[in-house]
Parts: C-alpha cells; structure tokens; sequence
RNA sequence: GCGUUCGUAGCUCAGCUGGAUAGAGCACUCGCCUUCUAAGCGAGCGGUCUCAGGUUCGAAUCCUGACGGACGUACCA
C-alpha cells in the first residue's frame, strides 16, 4: 500500500475544502513518538506566501480533515501538523496484508522499459573484488524495478574487445598447439604470461598487433579463437554468479564486441549533428565548460569506449526503447558518464526524456581505509573473498554448535553470502566503504545475521504452532502499533529505493522493521498458556508478516533467509 | 592548477526534497534468562554535525569561501 499517499492526499482533501492549493504535500515520519506517526510541516511555508498565521492556517486544516484512518491531528509548535493513525483502521489495513500474496502492492499500471548495466566484468581478467559493488547493487536495483512490475531489461556489459586481445589470443593459439590448454583456469597467470611473451619476444609481439587487427577486420581463424577465449572466460562469471546468486547469464551479454559494427555509423551521425571537431587529428565532442574534450576517435582511426558506451546508448535508444538506463560504474567514471550522456542527449542520439543514470559507487577499502587488496598488494579475487566469507561464517555458526554437518555446509553457504551483500548493500552506495570481516559477521546493529535471526525466530514460533491462523489484527499496544504502522510503509520504501536507486533505504527500513519486531517480542509473549485465542492470532499475524516482509525485502536485495540459527 | 566528491560521537555508519531536544551499532558502565531462540531486550555514558560567512521564521541539510581526505584531469577501459 502506498500509505503515505493516501496520507498526503487526506491533507489534499482539506486543503481543497479551504481553498488553499499547496504546492506538493509530502508528510513525513514523525520525528518523536510523542508527535505521533506522521508530521506536516509545510503550513509555515504556505502562512508565509499566504501571508497569514501558520497556526490559524493549520488549525482551519485540522478542522477539515475527516477520515477513519486518522484517529487525531492536532497543531503543534509554530505550526506543525501531527497526524495519528488509528487503530482499528490500521488493524485492518494489515489484516489485508496477511491475507495478500503479494503486500497489497499492486504492479505499476503503466510500466517503464528500465535497462540496468551492471557487472561489466573484463574478458582479459578474473572477476575481482572491484566487480564485486557493481553486480550486487546492479542486480537488486533489477530485482527491484522487476517486484515493482517494471519491464526489466539486465544488461552484462563486458570488456571483449580491444588491443590486449590481440596478445591474448596469439597466446593461446600458441599454448593449444603445447596442449597446455589447463592454464587458462588461472585467468590472472594466464594473462601474466601472455604479457611476458609479449615484452619479451618481438616476435610474438608483432604477432599479437597482428591479431588485434585481423579480429577486428573479421578473420576467421582469429574470431573463432577469440570466441573460444571468450567463452572460457565467460564461464568463469558464471561460477562467480552461481556462488554470489545473481541473476546475470549468457543471455544478458551485451560485449563491447557487439557494438563493433555500429560505430562508424555514431561518428557519422555526430558529424550530422555538427557537435564533432577534430582536435590534434583525434574527432571530438567538446563540452560546455570543459577544456577536455571526449574523443571519440582516435588519430590512428581507432575508438574509444566512449564511442563504445555512444553506440550502446543508440542501441538502447532505438532498438530497445528504453526509458531508463542505469549504468552501475564505479564513482570514477562520473565524469566521462556526464560527459557520454550530455552527447547523447545533445545529438540526438538519444531522446530527450529517457533517464540517463549513473549509478555510482565508491571504492572498497580495508580497515586501515586503504583500497582493499592481497597481503602482496595484488587485486582479490573475488571468488578467494566469497570462499573465504563461507569458511568465516562456518566458524560463527560453529560456536552455536548443535547442527548436523550436512545442515552447517547450507547454512554457512547462504549467512556468508548474504553477509557480503548486505554489508555492501547497506551502507550509502556513493562513498567508499570500509570492509571489515567481523562486522560483517557480527549479529549486532544493522547486519544480515541480525535480520536472520529475527526471521528465523519468527520461523520458530511459527513453527511450533503450525495450525491454520485466522481472524484480524487488533492492536493491542503502542508497539504492536508501530510495528503495523512499519509494516504498512513496506511500499513507500520500495519506491523510494527505486527512485533514488538506493539499495540502504531496504536495509535500513529492514533494520528498523527487525528492531522493532525484537522489541514486541521481548513484551507481547505469543503462544503462551494464558493468551486469549484472539490475541494469539492477532500477534501471529503480525509475526508473520514481518517474516515475509523481512525474506521479501531480503530477497529483492539477492540474500536468502534461513529458517533456522 | 582545474573539476568531481566527501568531512556527523573514540570507531563504523544513518539522517540531507530545510522543521520541534541530531539518531543507530561497536566500545565502556549497569540491569533482565524456571516462560515463544539472551547471537536478544532495557538503561546510562558519549556531539561546536571540520571551520567561517550567507539565505531563512527555522540550516547537519541550500549557497559562497577556507581547511582536510579521496578520485578524475584528451587519444586505456
């Protein structure tokens, strides 16, 4: 339900009954449990305009609203409206979510085409923990415009093409004929070879730029091993995507390689648009306050991935018909986005209306807030640091003992996965963040193993009673109202997340959801001998929707729950 | 140099579409298990929201500047 709507179009109702149009009506949360559930603070703004007394404003307002959600309003302070939700109505509100499938939240009517770049890993390399931000957040922002009924389109935008291929593929053409074909398995020593021949050997060298132009001209020979690089490279993502759980496959690869053929085409529809200068014999685009320009092809004829991510754009544009591109790149590249898009837009390259995003990140960093790396200083593997965080979550739930070994594999499996995900979805996605194993599996504050431990003391109740739930929500204290009251927000939530394409806003809601239901379980005992049947109900409805609330918002950021810790 | 971005408790972070006394977790001090999972809950301690101006009835939030950090700065991606 989208309840702060409903709210803001209860004040709407009033406003219109005293004939005063405000701008944009937004309540918010009430700032102190004694100013009720939601405030309204624009009264002063609109007494200003009006030239009037805020109080006499907010006081005609209160008098016309009239509605059986609304238990109280009152005026308070110079002029702010406190809103109070009632209970029996909210009682009922969340009975309707227990009895839905799906929260009450209705798909969007009229869905957008909303495409997500996410992941982008290099051929040429092992996906290392410099991916590792980009595809968790780029896939729940996925998850979350696809739970909302958006039309979804996930794109993997890797790094096939581009000189170092050449040395790559002249590489192993030379170790197939060694049938020394297994050192492709280690990608980082692979490439680490290949760049030795390369300095090393004139020959091979020459060779190599060879290649980088018969790949690119079509030969056949070459794209057949290219592909065949490519492929074996690809399947390594794939393993990392089983482990980390991401919705990515071959299907939704879209290569820089797959643009090859259109970019001709770009430079000349950016002369036609007469943005394109040449500049020490490279073409370019100059930009409105910026002495740097964006290159788009080089002196020597070749292009940039800035004509790379133009091409994408116009194909996303045309073909695609897209409404919304959000690209999940690191912070870094924030300048060449704003620049690319600025082109986009400019030449016509891409409507004016769609939403050109990037959804950037900041970098990942070790305790001591230096970037993270290896004890050597080379980059982490990133399927070293999910095997690592599976052994690290066996030794937490080890300490709790009493599962059988069978149980412990799946249990740690999924907590340390979903450790890793949430602790990178639950901090602001724009600054850098600190990673620190043992926050990570700690129970305290807002983590994944605090959220599975409610959940899976929910399952537990839940379990124990194991009949049929029946009869409505009555809320029997201030606590049973808050918590309802934040069961109720579930969708305002999952809107703002996607709007401001903010995976934290789901954490920190989940954390407040999960602390909250903590609290009514420590002072509403549920199954106990002497609770009448009513009230018994009534609390396990609550119990159980904050279960499904707390897997389904898990589930939207790619975590999974357990039934048991 | 120029540009982008960040600066909130000892530490890690929320809050930033301007609103009432700035919030969590960790750490530290105390209290609560014969009763649904104590990996929990409660209480206390801890702040010049980097600094200086400005706009405003009202600023952590918006604007300007300074200081400090990170990043970027034309033929790599």
């Amino acid at each position: 339900m989208k309840f702060k709507s409903l709210i803001n179009d209860t004040l709407q109702e009033a406003f219109n009954k005293i004939n005063i149009a405000p701008e944009l009506i937004t309540v918010s949360d009430a700032s102190k449990p004694e100013f009720g559930d939601f405030q309204y603070n624009g009264i002063m703004a609109i007494a200003k305009k009006l030239g009037s007394n805020p109080r006499d404003i907010a006081s005609l307002l209160v008098d016309n609203i009239h509605s059986d959600m609304i238990s109280k309003v009152e005026v308070a302070g110079p002029g702010f409206v406190n809103i109070h939700i009632d209970n029996s109505w909210l009682g009922n509100q969340v009975t309707n979510i227990f009895k839905s499938e799906n929260f009450t939240i209705e798909k969007n009517q009229n869905p957008k085409t909303v495409l997500i770049d996410y992941s982008g890993p290099n051929m040429a390399k092992e996906m290392h923990v410099g991916h590792l931000r980009s595809t968790i957040i780029g896939d729940s922002l996925a998850n979350l415009f696809e739970f909302l009924g958006e039309n979804v389109i996930r794109q993997n935008h890797i790094g096939d093409w581009g000189t170092q291929f050449g040395m790559l593929i002249a590489y192993l053409e030379e170790v197939q004929q060694n049938s020394n074909f297994d050192e492709l398995k280690n990608l980082e020593n692979f490439y680490k070879l290949a760049k030795k021949r390369f300095d090393e050997d004139v020959a091979f060298a020459n060779k190599a730029r060879e290649y980088v132009v018969k790949i690119q001209s079509g030969d056949k020979h070459c794209l057949e091993l290219w592909q065949k690089f490519i492929n074996i490279s690809l399947s390594h993502c794939d393993e990392v995507y089983e482990k980390l759980g991401i919705n990515l496959t071959k299907d939704n690869v879209r290569a820089e390689s797959f643009y090859n053929d259109l970019l001709p085409i770009i430079i000349s529809k950016l002369e036609a648009s007469g943005l394109l200068k040449i500049s020490d014999g490279a073409k370019c685009v100059f930009l409105p306050n910026s002495e740097t320009p964006i290159i788009v092809q080089k002196s020597d004829g070749g292009y940039l991935y800035a004509t790379t991510d133009l091409a994408a754009i116009n194909y996303r544009n045309d073909i695609l018909k897209v409404d919304r591109v959000c690209y999940v790149v690191d912070a870094r590249q924030s300048e060449h986005f704003s620049g690319v898009f600025w082109v986009a837009k400019e030449s016509g390259l891409c409507k004016q209306d769609v939403l050109l995003e990037h959804i950037a990140f900041g970098t990942m960093m070790d305790k001591s807030g230096k970037p993270f790396k290896t004890r050597d200083g080379g980059t982490v593997k990133l399927v070293d640091l999910l095997d690592e965080a599976i052994v690290r979550a066996k030794d937490t739930i080890n300490d709790r003992a009493n599962f059988a070994d069978e149980e412990i594999e799946k249990l740690a499996k999924t907590i340390g996965i979903g450790a890793v995900k949430y602790s990178d979805l639950s901090i602001n996605r724009e600054s850098n963040y600190i990673f620190d194993w043992d926050k990570m599996l700690s129970f305290d504050g807002n983590t994944s193993l605090y959220m599975q431990y409610a959940y899976a003391r929910i399952q537990s109740i839940l379990n124990k009673f194991d009949s049929e739930i029946f009869g409505n929500i009555e809320l029997q204290s201030d606590i049973e109202h808050k918590l309802a009251i934040m069961l109720l927000g579930f969708e305002d939530i999952l809107n703002r997340a996607a709007n401001d394409a903010t995976p934290h806003t789901i954490t920190s809601y989940l954390y407040d959801l999960a602390t909250i239901f903590m609290r009514f379980y420590e002072q509403s005992p549920i199954l106990k001998d002497d609770i009448p049947t009513d009230i018994k109900m009534s609390r396990l409805m609550l119990s159980s929707i904050t279960a499904r609330t707390i897997k389904k918002g898990l589930e939207i950021l790619g975590i999974e729950v357990v039934d048991r810790l």
